[in-house]
RNA sequence: GUGGGUAUAGCUCAGGUGGUUAGAGCACCAGAUUGUGGCUCUGGGGGCCGUCGGUUCGAGUCCGAUUAUCCACCCCA
């Protein structure tokens, strides 16, 4: 026997049977894009690296260590896409989308590679649902992203999901504020741990995350973000606060909230759902002013969010609500004989013509196995299809569930009104 | 990238200190019931014990490596 392969690390096959939780979900985020008025936005999977050098930051761990590059065949150095931020503001200055009036607001349903160790709620591929708004620069566009995230969890069924919220200053007060933080922890770099020493070099804001109980002492002391805020982007957090209040959103201040991409500028948000094994980012996001310029395109406020739909359903999977998924059959067919087997691949045939989600036995099966096969597909009816049945040129729906049986003609579509109606 | 756990049937797992032909439950297939699913009973198929190497008369069991997987960290959705 040929040696079997197996799909690379990290990436998961989704089996039927649970695709249909997957529809399900994309099926209700859609929904709620739409309710807000977002329209979908498709962008490939692969861009130039260049888009993340630049986009995401040539200094963060998501593009030093966890970008799948490679070259084409002309040496030209492409990247699976590891977020989609990048990919929608790249496509709205290629096609001058800004010109087609704005606000312009989008989602997509995308998967991301990231090349990272798999662990719980941690892929090498997963998907994201992500919203991005291009244009407004007023905290009323932070509040109804945050609205629109927070209706996708609530229609979802997730509780026990709470919202966190940070600001992170703009270019014009973050620079100061990163060389008095970093003043402040260099007179402290002793007490620091190990990790933190690096992240004192590359991003002293990281350091506020720490989870260590030394470095969470000693930050204690450290000087706040929001006090260190410029009056335009102090009276932007201000009016997100009072935003959020308006629009009934409950929301907790967390100074220690830092993202991991350089391109966020002020508003910056987490949702943490408490599952069974710990607290999990379900999504994640915040305001991006400087990205459209940065790459090439006119000065366009913006901002954003993406959440992970594989921890989504991990967390109603934990949480045990999951919707039941509807059966894959309406009416199995149950023939005996050849003369009746024939039949029945044509009246299954037309059921399945006239829309009737219809199935019969392809194994060559006894009745009792074709009826215990009915049985697990969920089918609620059977016909079942022999010698008296085609002398009469009539038949009964049995009902599988204990409900009436449907007396019926052999015709399609008579059998078809049935379900019609149901 | 760093550290730890695990790897036996499709799934969940048993297999003291090495010793005949590797087991159970569930699932699958068939029969009991010559035209009727679920419940019950009986039988059946299915395993190079993750892979490679080492120790040994003998390895599912011990040792090493490798791969996969799970968990924690870094980071992230």
């Amino acid at each position: 026997m040929a040696e079997t392969i197996s799909a690379p690390r990290g990436v998961n096959d989704i089996l039927p049977g649970k695709t249909d939780a997957w529809l399900w979900l994309e099926a209700l985020l859609r929904e709620c894009a739409g309710s807000f008025a977002c329209q979908e936005i498709r962008f490939p999977t692969f861009e130039h690296t260049e888009l993340f050098l630049r986009g995401v930051g040539d200094t963060t761990d998501v593009v030093q260590k966890e970008m799948y590059t490679f070259d084409d065949k002309k040496g030209r150095s492409l990247t699976l896409r590891p977020e989609g931020t990048a990919s929608v503001a790249r496509a709205f200055i290629q096609h001058s989308l800004a010109g087609q009036g704005l606000p312009l607001k989008v989602y997509y349903i995308a998967p991301n590679f990231r090349y990272e160790k798999p662990q719980a709620g941690r892929l090498r591929q997963h998907h994201q649902f992500g919203v991005e708004v291009f244009g407004p620069a007023g905290a009323a566009a932070d509040a109804e992203l945050l609205s629109l995230a927070g209706l996708c969890m609530e229609r979802a069924g997730l509780s026990d999901v709470s919202l966190r919220i940070n600001s992170i200053g703009c270019p014009v007060c973050r620079p100061a504020y990163q060389k008095s933080l970093a003043a402040f922890f260099e007179a402290r770099q002793a007490d620091l741990c190990h990790t933190c020493h690096d992240r004192l070099a590359r991003n002293p804001l990281r350091i506020l995350d720490c989870k260590e109980p030394g470095c969470a002492a000693l930050r204690q002391d450290a000087p706040p973000v929001l006090e260190s805020l410029c009056p335009d982007c102090a009276s932007h957090w201000e009016e997100l606060r009072e935003n959020l209040t308006a629009l009934g959103i409950a929301f907790t201040v967390d100074p220690h909230i830092v993202r991991g991409l350089d391109y966020y500028t002020r508003t910056v948000f987490e949702f943490v759902g408490d599952l069974g094994a710990g607290p999990l980012t379900l999504c994640a996001g915040g305001r991006y002013d400087g990205l459209v310029k940065n790459l090439g395109g006119p000065d366009t406020p913006a901002l954003g969010f993406g959440m992970g739909l594989e921890r989504l359903l991990l967390a109603l999977e934990t949480q045990g609500i999951l919707p039941q998924a509807p059966p894959v059959c309406e009416l199995f067919i149950a023939a005996m004989g050849e003369e009746a087997a024939k039949r029945s691949l044509i009246l299954t045939n037309r059921l399945r013509v006239l829309g009737v989600h219809a199935d019969r036995d392809l194994m060559g099966r006894s009745l009792k196995a074709q009826m215990k096969t009915a049985d697990r597909l969920g089918a609620p009816y059977v016909l079942v299809l022999g010698e008296t049945e085609l002398k009469e040129n009539a038949g009964v729906l049995k009902n599988m569930r204990g409900g009436e049986n449907i007396p019926c003609s052999l015709t399609a579509e008579d059998i078809a009104k049935s379900f019609y109606k149901l």
